[in-house]
DNA sequence: CAACCTGCTGAATACGTTTGCAGATCGGGC
DNA sequence: GCCCGATCTGCAAACGTATTCAGCAGGTTG
């Protein structure tokens, strides 16, 4: 009983051919005869071979792996790892093993060097970047990337690179703040990070603008309040405005975790929703459909984010080009905003 | 300039020296003289090399890297990835990157036959196991693992095999139960699957029997009701267990899941948690602390079971023996229990 | 002074695959 | 009968690394 693992050298010994014959049959050249093919296969079958990603790797110059880079929020607990990245990397694994490529994952700090991590791109024929927000300045570490001739492809702002596949994010704001307006909210305010690091919160926020002016209604920077993508930042920024007496009757959370902060903040206050206020969040995250009131949000589609995502970076990797893709988001009405 | 990535050579030459001596300085090898190991390492820096996973593996027959397999569970939507897991993913990731070990993930379908992906194993030195449940009577699974040859570790029932790195359930059912006691109550409903395939949830039965009757209470079957992993079977169950007139004053769900459902019926029936009921989880799911009222739980320690999981995979790849690893699990006391 | 050790380096080889090239076989056309 | 193309197969050369073995210098010992 031969402990090793066999070679296509043993399968040729086998078959009565050469090696080159068996790494041609295995890898389904029409320079075989069929019946020379089955036997060999037959025989690689009966030995449970599988060929050496090493050596095919070396031989080949690659590695069929793709490395997905997730950043992680500095803002959320290290342990609290975003489900929305976590059903785009779940569409991601499927779509890569579906085109036979192994997928290898990588959770980043921001705050680490992640340059550093090119050396994933080592053992990976391309990368995938995860991640809200702008990745402190990614644009340059995109352009080292470039410059390094890696292939990647990224999740975010489909206007700035033909590498993202991202949602359009204005349009989400747009149908959230319509859908306040149509349930008859006027006063609707606006929660989220607005500064240049979250690109993503404010293509909402503009969105949100557009929505409120196509309906007659003056965006009033009163109601604009700031907040970290965190539950109790959401619930501060909702705290403030519920202290600050400025009016309202609805709030568009620019994430579902700052929404879940708003509901926990009007129910402490006793302010009933939808009632008195309608909250609508953005992500469709699994716990949207768990608390109370049920939340109404924006959905993003994730496995089909993920399959444009892998789709587009091999065929990158196999030297074509690539247009960005923008995800239409979908609005999901439950019970936060009423009717 | 060239644009192929240098090779061992390159620096050699660069530096002076033979290929061999690059390949020892680069592995830290005691055989080259420090200050020629300096040099060397200079102009690697310089030329920015990475050695060639591919031949580097090749040469050792190593791949340096660890496959993570993630059994879904069949009851719960594709879409929505147990967040238990992937806190779990996130750590060994993590502990598998502070060892120099790349991450390999790979979502499972229960239904298809995993024993297939064997052939993951011919990329990574070893396999993590991932899962709620038997994975479909893993026993046989696990054998065939063993003949193969295979590295792996599992996550699951320490009692059966020293490859597991598991919470205690029992003793978590138990402290569950024991503080649902301490805060008086004495008619406490159990919702979880008791049926042999999910040894967890059937240990955490049997530690909440434990706790009933180390309290002297005996336990009534009428309060132990089947459910699934998922919100809408807890929501059932607690639905049937209000409808069958049985009195209860406390529920223990077997997940987080489960109580988020419990926690969904008895609002729909008006019955005020904590002050009539008081219910517990287990899990501690991020949501756990968004919903309302917030989950009592019993967390489990992710980032530890899964620094256990890769350092127990790693020993075994380099032929040790190892024991298997049992988590404490802890209280989590929030709103839904009351005191 | 020979023999020997120590500390370092280089030449050469093997790992298992893919693939360019050359050769073999065979049927058919002239 | 000869040549030619069509089809298949084998030989051999990489791919970049880790490692064995031998060798060399310089110092130490007998």
């Amino acid at each position: 009983m031969k402990s090793d693992r066999p070679t296509s050298r043993d399968i040729a010994e086998a078959a009565g051919v050469s090696q080159a014959t068996v790494s041609r049959a295995l890898r389904d050249s029409p320079l075989v005869r069929p019946e020379t093919r089955e036997r060999i296969l037959d025989i690689a079958r009966k030995l449970n071979y599988r060929v050496d990603r090493s050596a095919a790797g070396l031989r080949t110059r690659q590695s069929r792996t793709l490395a997905v880079l997730l950043f992680e929020d500095t803002t959320a607990d290290a342990s609290h790892v975003n489900p929305f990245f976590m059903r785009l990397l779940s569409s991601i694994t499927r779509q890569a093993s579906r085109l036979e490529y192994d997928t290898l994952v990588s959770f980043q700090q921001l705050s680490r060097d992640w340059v550093a991590r090119y050396e994933i791109s080592n053992r990976a024929d391309g990368l995938i970047l995860l991640g809200y927000g702008d990745y402190r300045g990614y644009a340059e570490r995109l352009a080292a990337l470039d410059e390094a001739g890696a292939h990647y492809v990224i999740w975010g702002p489909t206007d700035q690179t033909s590498h993202a596949v991202g949602c359009d994010n204005r349009e989400g704001g747009w149908m959230a703040t319509s859908h306040l307006i149509d349930v008859g909210r006027q006063r609707i305010a606006f929660l989220g990070i607005s500064s240049e690091q979250y690109p993503e919160f404010r293509a909402r926020y503009h969105g949100y603008c557009a929505a409120l002016e196509h309906a007659g209604i003056e965006p009033d920077p009163a109601l604009r309040i700031d907040a970290d993508n965190v539950v109790e930042s959401g619930q501060a920024a909702t705290q403030i405005l519920l202290r600050s007496g400025v009016e309202f009757d609805g709030i568009f959370a620019a994430s579902d975790l700052m929404a879940f902060g708003a509901l926990r903040a009007l129910r402490t206050a006793r302010v009933p929703v939808p009632d008195k206020v309608s909250v609508i969040g953005f992500d469709d995250l699994p716990a949207a459909d768990y608390v109370h009131p049920s939340l109404t949000t924006v959905r993003q589609d994730t496995r089909l984010a993920g399959e444009r995502l892998v789709r587009n970076l091999i065929r990158l990797i196999e030297g074509e080009n690539v247009a960005a893709h923008v995800i239409v988001p979908e609005l999901v009405i439950r019970e936060s905003c009423g009717d």
